[in-house]
DNA sequence: TAGATTGTTAATCGATTAACAATC
DNA sequence: TAGATTGTTAATCGATTAACAATC
């Protein structure tokens, strides 16, 4: 699934895209099989035409007089997202945070998975979560020149996090989850997706101190 | 620390506020104790012009020639994020993610205090996480009328979390950081924050797909 | 003082919303 | 066909960038 035209896709556009999957999960276990923007929009609370402004970056995925069709608007978005393929997943850091995500079993259905953890704790090296081994870190290099990984995850602290990408991105890994609280530049080619738990907390202390900010 | 005029303040400056204070703090440890918003967008990547747009929104922070007093700028966004109280927080629902975000001690650094966890489970109710209780999910409201709590950590399924905010918010809970991939909505004078960790790893999907659309 | 750099206004750019013709 | 609702263009709104006078 590539973008009508030649036209960048704005990033505020792409994260509103797994919002709209989810609420398509949502409607489809309700058992409803057409939906209009207008009736999303109600759901969803952006505006009509916002939906179908989104959704026409991609292509006319609707029926004019009748709406969208559930199933298949979850489908496609779920294709434009890239979720109609696996993935191969490694995690460095295998502290609570790289753990939870192991024992998270969920993404293992969506397609993703996890193959090893990384960690420099001795204590650890050989041992396995859920099957999962947890291997040296200094091991690193040579096991991404074996397997082909599409996603690392790093889970380190924001001293290590630096190294810990370029290793990723010398082994050939084209997608960064990073957790690390640190300012990560990554090549061309490579993408990264950042989670700074501590910022998002930031944020919510914020709006707790000035709640005529919020947006509503 | 309130805003200088009566405007509201966007989210997006709010979202950049945090990474502001992170690169301050990297300053303050390499013992820099000015920058001017020039050097300040070539670490950070924003304009200039817009790295002093956001600070005016809160009032006049550098001095002219001069440039910004790092300590003192790192201080003052800390109030403005409401970084300089405490907090006490609960987090219901114990599993992974609930435990590792009570393993990962920087937030008691930081100012905040996990009193108690929550959860259904009975073989999990009567223990301790790094002494922190793990009290039965049905106190809640009780626990709530007794205790103050500033923050509600939402770590349950998507199902029930909207049972869990209800809640929260019933027992005068004003923060709330939800982690369900729920969409949640709260009544006026109380936060929310979501991290909607499966929606990150959607965008990082997408980019791997289109890096043409990556920003940088 | 002269130079530097802010604070702030004005210009530009991009994203959201509104409107409506196309069409199922 | 008539009614509904999309796809798409145009208008509006807001956020970012540029410019520069104020001032340390």
């Amino acid at each position: 699934m590539t973008s009508k035209k030649n036209i960048r896709i704005s990033d505020a556009v792409i994260r509103r895209l797994p919002r709209y999957r989810r609420c398509l999960e949502t409607l489809m276990r309700e058992g409803i099989e057409r939906i209009s923007s207008g009736e999303l929009s109600d759901r969803i609370g952006y505006t009509a035409s916002q939906i179908r402004q989104d959704l026409n970056n991609f292509g006319g995925f609707g029926q004019q007089g009748y709406g969208y069709n559930v199933q298949s608007l979850y489908d496609r978005i779920g294709e434009i997202l890239g979720l109609d393929r696996k993935y191969t997943v490694i995690i460095v850091g295998s502290g609570n945070l790289g753990r939870a995500l192991v024992n998270y079993a969920k993404y293992q259905q969506w397609g993703f998975y996890i193959s090893a953890l990384f960690d420099v704790k001795e204590n650890l090296i050989g041992t396995t979560i859920r099957d999962i081994p947890i291997l040296a870190y200094e091991t690193l290099p040579d096991y991404l020149a074996e397997h082909s990984v599409d996603i690392g995850v790093i889970c380190t602290g924001k001293t290590s996090a630096p190294e810990v990408l370029q290793k990723l991105v010398d082994g050939g890994v084209k997608g960064i989850w990073n957790f690390a609280a640190a300012d990560l530049v990554v090549p061309k080619g490579v993408s990264i997706q950042d989670v700074h738990l501590s910022d998002s907390l930031s944020c919510l202390t914020y709006y707790m101190q000035h709640p005529e900010d919020s947006v509503r």
